[in-house]
DNA sequence: CGGCCCTAATTT
DNA sequence: AAATTAGGGCCG
């Protein structure tokens, strides 16, 4: 399908594949008074934290999605420095993934939450630590030069122009994994997805992304699709507090903006 | 939980 | 070419 990178927010091109609340498991929105709220079903696990809140996937042992904002404000006047403490989640009674699992796996404790993201404050930046947090992922993805890695940048340039962004990323858990590691058998997947809405009018816009981990070295803006193609791919539904309207509108098109 | 190493990109 | 930065690993 052609991308669309435009500016300002287009049409609907088509109209979008339905997605009953009753059918989704999850349901996550912004709300434009301030803070992520986020609805889930009783059979979830969600955990709060101070600076994001995510849906834990315990058989996968690794988040269904991790949801929080990036201002402009906090990314540019940080007031600390990333230490590293990757630790189990106190929130994740039962048990999330352990260091353990992850050494000598091959295979990184990829944030998703990015700490770059969590420099505003010291509770924000330890708490994206949590394994509740991470992925299994390749350091040729996530790190330095790899596709993940270019697309985290790449949100952190754009709140220069969008004051305010609303991102959730996660794993894409379809049952078809590259393997299982550790003792708990965390779930390597083979793909990831971010969704970013900027919710400020006028110009409320959104764009999706699903790259897969063997895409190291490729770049992410091929990869740019709409919201609606990632909750067909993934079973969520974002930003559902968005007037139907709106909502429509922007998750049916794949609008990125520069 | 420090200390030291790795990779890629950027800066000087 | 060297140092720095931003993602990490691993070992005692």
């Amino acid at each position: 399908m052609k991308k669309a990178f435009l500016l300002g927010l287009a049409f609907a091109l088509t109209a979008p594949a339905s997605l009953s609340a009753d059918d989704l498991d999850s349901l996550v929105y912004y709300d434009v008074r301030g803070d992520f709220i986020v609805y889930y079903s009783e059979s979830q696990l969600i955990a709060k934290h101070f600076a994001y809140t995510l849906s834990y996937n315990e058989e996968c042992e690794q988040p269904n999605w991790v949801a929080y904002k990036v201002t402009k404000e906090r990314l540019y006047n940080p007031t600390c420095e990333r230490v590293d403490h990757f630790r189990k989640d106190p929130l994740i009674v039962t048990g999330s993934a352990s260091n353990s699992d992850y050494a000598s796996s091959g295979y990184s404790r990829g944030h998703l939450a990015p700490c770059g993201d969590m420099l505003w404050e010291w509770q924000a930046m330890d708490e994206s630590f949590y394994l509740s947090n991470m992925s299994p992922q390749t350091q040729t993805f996530n790190g330095a030069g790899g596709t993940w890695w270019d697309l985290e940048n790449q949100v952190r340039e754009w709140v220069r122009e969008n004051d305010e962004l609303c991102v959730v990323t996660g794993p894409v858990l379809d049952g078809d994994y590259v393997e299982w590691i550790g003792n708990n058998d965390v779930a390597v997947p083979k793909r990831f997805y971010k969704v970013i809405l900027d919710p400020v009018e006028p110009d409320v816009k959104a764009v999706g992304f699903i790259l897969a981990q063997e895409d190291y070295d490729k770049d992410f803006r091929d990869y740019a699709v709409s919201v609606d193609e990632v909750e067909q791919v993934t079973g969520l539904d974002f930003f559902y507090s968005l007037p139907n309207s709106v909502e429509d509108e922007i998750e049916a098109n794949e609008v990125c903006w520069p």
